[in-house]
Parts: C-alpha cells; structure tokens; sequence
DNA sequence: TTTGACATGTAAGCCGTTACATGATTTA
DNA sequence: TAAATCATGTAACGGCTTACATGTCAAA
C-alpha cells in the first residue's frame, strides 16, 4: 500500500472507512446507513460510496467479499484490513479537521432582499422556517430516542447539534420578520 | 444571449452578478468586497471571480471597459447590462432555494469520538469553541455597527443569523462537556 | 401488472480549490 | 531592499452531482 496516496485521500473517503469499520457492508447497505446515520451532517452520494469503496479497496484499507444471497443478488461485502484501521485511527487522532465556510443560499436572497418583491420574501421566509421547524422535530426525536442508551451519547451530541442549530434558525426567523414589520410601519417600500 | 444557457448557470454566476449590480466593479475589488460582505456565508474563490465575470461578460449579462489609472494597473471594470439585470430579478424573484446540507467533519469527530482519546478529543472541542466564539464576537460587531442604519436591515439580518448560531454551537459545546464529564463520573473508559 | 425495494455500478461534466505566473508601486 | 498592496489571470486536478444502465424479487 501506498501511504502517502492514503494521507492525501479526502476527507469522505476516511469517513466511508470509518461506516465500513462500524460493521462489514456492502455498497447498497451503506448508502442507507450512511443516509441515516451521518447523512444529516455529512452526505454522501450513492455513486461515490460506490467509488470510494472500490479506491479504498485498491489501496489496501478494504478488503471485499462477494456473499451470495437466495432470492437476492450477490452483495459485494467490505471489510476493513489492519491496515484501514491504522489509517482510520490516524485520521481521527491526528487529522486536521479545517474550519469550513458553509454556503447558503437563503442567506444570499436576505443579502439581496430589498431587489425581492414582499410576497416572495414572505414566502421564503415561510418556507425556511417549515424546513428547520421539520428539521427540529425530527431530530429532537432522535435525540429522545437516544436518550439514556449507553452507547449512543456521541450519536446523540451530533443530534443534539442539528436540534440547536435548527432552533436558532427559527429563532432568527422571529427576528426578522420583527425588522420586517417594523420596516413596514416605518412606511419602507 | 441564450436564455437557455443563463437560466442554467450555478448559483455563483448569479450571486456575482448580483454584487456587480450593487456597483459596476472590476475582479480584483470585488474579490475584497466579497469576502467581506457575503464571504461569511457564500465564499468564492478568487479565481473563480475571474471566470464568473468572463462567462458573464460572454453571455452578455455583463459588460467590461477597461479603465486606466495612474500609478495603478489597468482594471477591467464590469457592469450589469439590461439582460443582466432581468436575468438577475429572475433569479431573485423566481428561482427555487434548494435546501442544502451542509457538510461538518467536526461533527464527523464526535460521531467516531469512542475511537478518540479523551484528550485529542477535549483539544478539538477546544478549538471548535474558540472558533464559534471569535465568529460570534466578530458577527456581533458587525450587527452593533449596522444598527439604526436605514438601508443595511438585510445585511444586518445576516450577520444576526451567524451569531445566532455560533451562539447555538457555544451553547452545545457546553453540552457535550456535560455528556462527558457525566461519562468519566460513571467511569467509561 | 406495475410499482417499489434490493443490488451494483458507469459516464459525463461542471464546479471549485489550489497552486502557479507576472508585474508595477508603495511603504517599512 | 524587502514586503505588502494593487491588479489580472491560467492551469490542473479532483470531488461531487446527475443521469444513465441493468436486473431480480416481492407486494399491491
């Protein structure tokens, strides 16, 4: 195996590493583990887990089976090597993890909101606050799923995020339609 | 023009476009302009400024003079063109606001934190923070300095929202320390 | 009979990042 | 004399998304 190649891989390529070294999985499995697990802060698409796991495979940090089923087609199984986990531990201790700069396009109509009709505004506004109040709702049920099972704290944090994260989207979505109204009473537009 | 072609083009052609309507600019100024208006939530790469303003030079929705100045390089000064403008209202008025999911590989840590030791992982929560809290206090002066000034109520808006949140993710931060120091009591690990 | 779940991929293409390249002028 | 600012780009590369392609089996 190549090591420099494997500390150059990115980042999404450690994390299916890491999917795969929770259990050995086949490609279809992990695309709806990983959709449920992770997907709510780090989505990967079906097509590149497929191509992720086939590189990783070259490289030496997967191993793969192919595992007939009856009834089924034949799964192409992977499995971490000694080698996988040596990179997966180096990933997590060591890695550096780079601050990101998150776009959002919402933000951007704000940005621009005096070139956008009311009507519109309101609407996305409206339709903004019903993605993060779903997205509360949704989460903190996870989050309560979650609650008081041993293993599961850290999966729980990640939740516990998405639930706080959404709620001051929805907090700051109060704020703005304050400045709306009051703009409106001070007779703008 | 084809209006084909520019109904087609990424969000970041457009939110170009936008900051060229704002005031005719040439890419090296708007690179600084920027950074420091939308860069907090919609990064773009310098060079890819460049090649914005050339396709939408070429697609008709811009317009370049070259403008010489003393002591100085010449610029290339861009301005919105009457397509651009329509195409631009489009955009705004018309255009759909996926909902997007935003990638965390802190979060990625948190989720794989049972193969972290305790102190790597007390250094990243430690990183994680200071960073939320430096962005927190640099969005709030921006919304302090913004306050009761008529026109800038949306650019205000979107500093709010980045306080907001930063403030969500000091507040999970403490958290987490909860969660841990509740672990290490009960004697994991 | 047709929809949906299960299962694995390929191909194309653009977007976006990073690094490179150049040169004048001001300031320390 | 060196570094920082002003100014404009090019080149390469890889990541990621979207769409395409194929086939079995179960259930409605």
């Amino acid at each position: 195996m190549d090591l420099a190649s494997a500390r150059n891989l990115p980042a999404t390529a450690h994390v299916v590493l890491g999917l795969v070294s929770i259990r050995p999985t086949a490609g279809h499995d992990l695309a709806g583990f990983s959709e449920r697990s992770i997907g709510n802060f780090f989505p990967i698409a079906r097509s590149q887990i497929y191509s992720e796991l086939e590189r990783l495979c070259r490289l030496g940090l997967l191993s793969v089976t192919e595992v007939a089923q009856e009834r089924r087609p034949t799964k192409r199984v992977y499995e971490v090597t000694e080698a996988g986990e040596a990179d997966l531990r180096l990933w997590l201790e060591d890695g550096e993890v780079p601050a990101e700069r998150n776009r959002n396009l919402f933000l951007v109509r704000v940005f621009f909101a005096d070139r956008i009709s009311g009507q519109r505004l309101a609407a996305l506004l409206d339709g903004y606050e019903a993605n993060a109040r779903a997205r509360r709702d949704m989460l903190a049920a996870v989050v309560e799923k979650l609650a008081d099972r041993p293993g599961s704290a850290f999966r729980r944090a990640t939740a516990m995020f998405g639930v706080r994260h959404a709620q001051a989207t929805l907090d700051w979505v109060s704020d703005v339609r304050l400045v709306l109204r009051d703009m409106s009473v001070c007779g703008v537009e």
